[in-house]
DNA sequence: CTGTTAGCGCCTTCAG
DNA sequence: CTGAAGGCGCTAACAG
């Protein structure tokens, strides 16, 4: 009676289900899934309970994930849009998202936002229907696909929050304060001795790198450095980017004594860049980048850098996220736990004499 | 009618069904699915079918995915269990997995294996209840944790594939040609002159260590070398631990003149140990690792690699999982192309004179 | 204390 | 050519 039709080839779809746990224990579904889910407003003859709980061990009975959640109209599940997952920091922010998102239940779908907002017309659709109870944005580009797929997420009222990324009118939005952390590196080399203070910055439309260049200014305002005797060489994420814009730095002249990056994979670059011209680190000119990795320690020679809480972002635009999907509507967070530190290497060393 | 309860604070949880469309268009729901879907079984008046896309554009129309998913019983999600996901190796295969996914229609989920093996207990059971319609597990290492995970596995009989691991009993896998790739590197530097080419390898849990350990060995045999006056030191993934190994290396008397190392980011330490040691590279030591990246380019000195076809492998292996889950019984998949190339830079040369 | 019932949103026989 | 109805697996409201 069961599953009649002698051996059609069809094979049961989900190998047990509620009703199979019910039957076995001679009871009805409904009580079953309050004693399974542990609802407290129930009372169960405990009796009927352990035969319940028996019967779902026996039979390995495990809920079937699509029935729930099609039921409770929640996925628990979340979704990453992530540019550049090659990139150390995007791989930290990844990490610890996962991780939080595991922690609390929830699993988490990551797409390529480079994908996702070019084929906006492909990928996106996929998360926008009911798969996904909230999205975490994170990098910091403004491109036309990306405002685009923003307009639909809010007309679709899917909670989202963005990681990292300051824009007008995206919010909330879970960043920490870059400015303070290029500020502090610029200090540093500032106490070392150095006037002729460079950078090399990321390009105009990532926030991240405009607000670390607003750090770089201020941090030059606060030594008395008139900004105006600033230089600053765009690059992108690209090792050959930094490469490329230190060797121009170096043609100024004077020659800056030193150069703050706005990103480790370009400071590999610009450390290249120097070494191909002769120009010793720190002996010639302090080079230090932003955002720490193991790697640093090992490069020539050792980079000084600015850590930054990468981890809290991603664990705390999680719960962030978490609270919007839960009604709350809290506003932007600016991580001010654990503060930027300063991790001095080689790298960095006092102005030469000449 | 449609929706009573004057103005109950509860929104309607999906802001347009395919029930709202079929009212509008003055149809049923079946035939509005049907257009949707493109069947091609069932032939619609062209002036129904107008009336439907009309109105399904105009009420913006999104089919629900967990209905959808529901009724199908699949849920067109992949997961994607990988370690590390800081090494840039593994966020290729993120990359690529993610990318081929998207294209295919699947979303995918991704885990950390560190944490989802670890807590088999509370991560785990997240993915295997109809969540998922298959497993893509990369990483080359076998725990305890990771057998018993193994296990329920294969019981749901939810398909999985191995990525970039060869593992008894864990079929199908799609690997590469690891083994090749680092004879390919060992016989350059053969051809350059060397005789005692020493190796850092990877950890012995590490299928893709064994592989490469492997390859090395062959390397020596076919250049006539005798393995036994092969030197290997293990290492892990972290820099700190490839630079202590080359350190191991460096005592050697007498001292390798080439070393080839399993992993980039071990390299990265290996070259600092020899710099800190007074070891020219490639002057006194070469020094080649395996697996490619942008930053190669810019290390001092820029280090020789063997590139791997990586985003194909995960490509590929998408691929798989994709007809496994439609049925079919692949084997083990070896990738051959394409093949894998050196890459030559300054970190390797001629045999120094002494 | 426990069972019955009614859907969540969708697709798909089966009738008309 | 189109509509009505049933059910994927689960939970929650309402009866007993």
């Amino acid at each position: 009676m069961g599953r009649p039709r002698t051996a059609k080839p069809t094979a049961p779809r989900q190998p047990v289900r509620l009703a199979d746990v019910a039957e076995r224990a001679g009871v009805g579904t409904s009580i079953v899934s309050r004693v399974l889910n542990e609802d407290p407003t129930a009372s169960v003859r405990p009796e009927t309970r352990e035969r319940i709980l028996e019967a779902a061990r026996n039979l390995g009975y495990r809920p079937h994930f699509l029935g729930r959640a099609l039921r409770a109209t929640r996925s628990t599940t979340l979704a990453l849009i992530i540019p550049h997952l090659a990139d150390t920091v995007n791989a930290a922010i990844l990490r610890g998202a996962a991780r939080a998102a595991a922690a609390q239940g929830y699993a988490l779908l990551v797409s390529d936002a480079d994908d996702f907002l070019a084929g906006a017309d492909a990928a996106a659709p996929l998360l926008l229907d009911g798969r996904v109870d909230g999205f975490l944005l994170a990098g910091g580009e403004t491109s036309d696909t990306a405002t685009r797929f923003l307009t639909d997420l809010r007309r679709s009222a899917i909670p989202f929050v963005a990681v990292n990324r300051r824009i007008a009118g995206v919010e909330p939005n879970v960043s920490m304060d870059d400015a303070l952390g290029m500020e502090m590196l610029v200090r540093h080399l500032v106490e070392l001795g150095h006037r002729r203070i460079a950078h090399i910055a990321g390009p105009e439309e990532a926030d991240t790198a405009r607000r670390r260049l607003e750090g770089y200014r201020r941090g030059l305002r606060a030594a008395g450095l008139r900004t105006s005797s600033s230089a600053v060489a765009r690059s992108t994420l690209d090792e050959s980017e930094g490469h490329a814009a230190m060797e121009r730095l170096l043609e100024l002249r004077p020659r800056p004594t030193a150069v703050v990056v706005w990103s480790l994979s370009a400071a590999v670059g610009a450390l290249a860049a120097a070494r191909e011209h002769g120009i010793a680190v720190p002996g010639d000119v302090s080079v230090a980048a932003f955002h720490d990795a193991p790697m640093c320690e090992f490069l020539e020679p050792s980079l000084t850098t600015v850590r930054m809480p990468l981890y809290e972002l991603s664990q705390m635009a999680v719960q962030v996220l978490l609270d919007v999907i839960a009604g709350a509507s809290p506003g932007n967070v600016v991580l001010d736990a654990p503060a930027p530190s300063v991790v001095v290497r080689r790298s960095t060393g006092p102005v030469p004499a000449a």
